[in-house]
DNA sequence: CGTTGTTGTGAGAACTTCTAACCAAACAAT
DNA sequence: ATTGTTTGGTTAGAAGTTCTCACAACAACG
């Protein structure tokens, strides 16, 4: 039953080509992936890339989705692996560690976009895990609150991404009972607020989940983008004492 | 005295093609803007343009000038308008609001960057006058504080960005007397806080002015980058009401 | 061994940025 | 007014890109 070698050399080469292609994002940003170059890197002319990848921008969507799934996944054990107290804190620094350790693939999912680029639904799947993710930390923050909804969360969450990926999968059915299913987050928050009313204008969010984990997603993120983009070299402060105050701020206003 | 026909002609011919070098951003992205496409557009052949233009990357960088200046001016015109109680929240929206109605000029000043490229020395000089805008709405909320650098800071804003622009060329001496002159920002942000204590890690930077403005801007920034990018959409929300309580948060905890 | 399917190559089309050479028009100066 | 110079535009072309296509070489299977 093992892989035919034929297969396990496609997976290969393939891997092999994303690795050259990420390290030419490093150095080069988006623009300056090129399959030519890549082909080259790995020994083979141009065009024998097209048997892998039906296009450059396949290629660029593979990148995308192996770094968010990769995010996800590290996301989801870091608050795993911490003790319930520390949840939120380890998503925090485990989202911005991961950020600062790989720039490129950060702004690769959270940067700016292309123009006419549709996300294929894969990423909307694991935005929604990463989100769940969230919103489960920020319940273990605060009032504690929704003890049974966050556990199950938690657990599913817990399972790295392929496991979130899976749990998403396994919910699309409650999806399809909502008028417009788009992602699974509505129905994701939908379940965790159960009753808690709408989140419109004019109503005062604060304290109720799922304000607070849009707040801290959005807060988190813009000062690790921020970050990672150079915006604050020359600034003269530590972002990152920014980034311990931020979460503060969130940890104890909500 | 009549600027010369010849001159005239030219500012209007480069003018000519930033603007269509900015329909083209908006419809396809940076990657999309293509000096060919604009001179075809403007009915010469290509490499006329390098006659106005050194390269693609000049262009590029004009762009993001112009953006940078027009946004700065935006804000400063903002923050004059409003009497002092108002003028935190005019600062916000005014960002906001620049930020929502030209999206690709937003992400061309705070998007991804593309790696090797060095912002000109104009760009953080505008920067910093964009950062005291921010730090001079800051000091009018809260504990209200520092009336007279606050006014003086107005004074120099509210002379939107040219005055800005002027304000930190006359400023570079005091930069010098400092070991590190990388921005104005630093040595604007002394003159502020004057004796107010260095803003170091395991600090408690709340309610403290410089803390206040860096806050500010990251988490307007988070909220509007992750709204321009289109991240928000499908997630059953209203980014407005986010913003607002992000500015409701700003306002009342600093 | 033969057949089949996959992988790589070279040629080439249609783009891109950008340089070089050349020509014409507008300005300046004698 | 006739020179001379600067500036604006053209075509040609080099070097690069993505991507298609036809063809050859190889591995795997019956």
């Amino acid at each position: 039953m093992a892989t035919p070698r034929r297969e396990r050399y496609r997976r290969q080469t393939r891997e092999e080509a994303k690795a050259v292609a990420l390290t030419q994002l490093s150095e080069s940003g988006t623009a300056g992936i090129s399959v030519n170059a890549i082909a080259k890197a790995m020994g083979m002319t141009g065009p024998a890339l097209y048997r892998y990848f039906a296009s450059r921008d396949e290629l660029l969507t593979e990148l995308i989705i192996d770094a968010y799934r990769d995010l996800a996944e590290a996301l989801a054990r870091a608050v795993a692996d911490a003790v319930p107290a520390d949840r939120f804190r380890a998503l925090a620094l485990a989202l911005r560690d991961w950020a600062k350790r790989q720039p490129d693939r950060y702004l690769l999912i959270y940067g700016t976009p292309v123009p006419g680029y549709h996300a294929p639904p894969e990423t909307t799947e694991i935005s929604a895990g990463l989100m769940r993710t969230i919103v489960d930390a920020c319940a273990t923050v605060g009032g504690g609150g929704a003890g049974a909804g966050g556990g199950a969360g938690g657990g599913a969450g817990a399972g790295g991404g392929a496991g979130a990926g899976g749990g998403v999968a396994e919910g699309s059915g409650a999806a399809m009972s909502g008028r417009q299913p788009l992602t699974e987050l509505e129905a994701e928050l939908a379940r965790h607020l159960e009753g808690a009313g709408p989140w419109t204008a004019g109503e005062e969010p604060g304290g109720e989940l799922k304000g607070r984990a849009l707040r801290t997603w959005t807060r988190l993120h813009g000062v690790i983008s921020l970050d990672v983009q150079g915006q604050f070299t020359g600034m003269g402060f530590d972002p990152s004492v920014l980034f311990e105050a931020e979460i503060d701020a969130l940890v104890r206003g909500g």
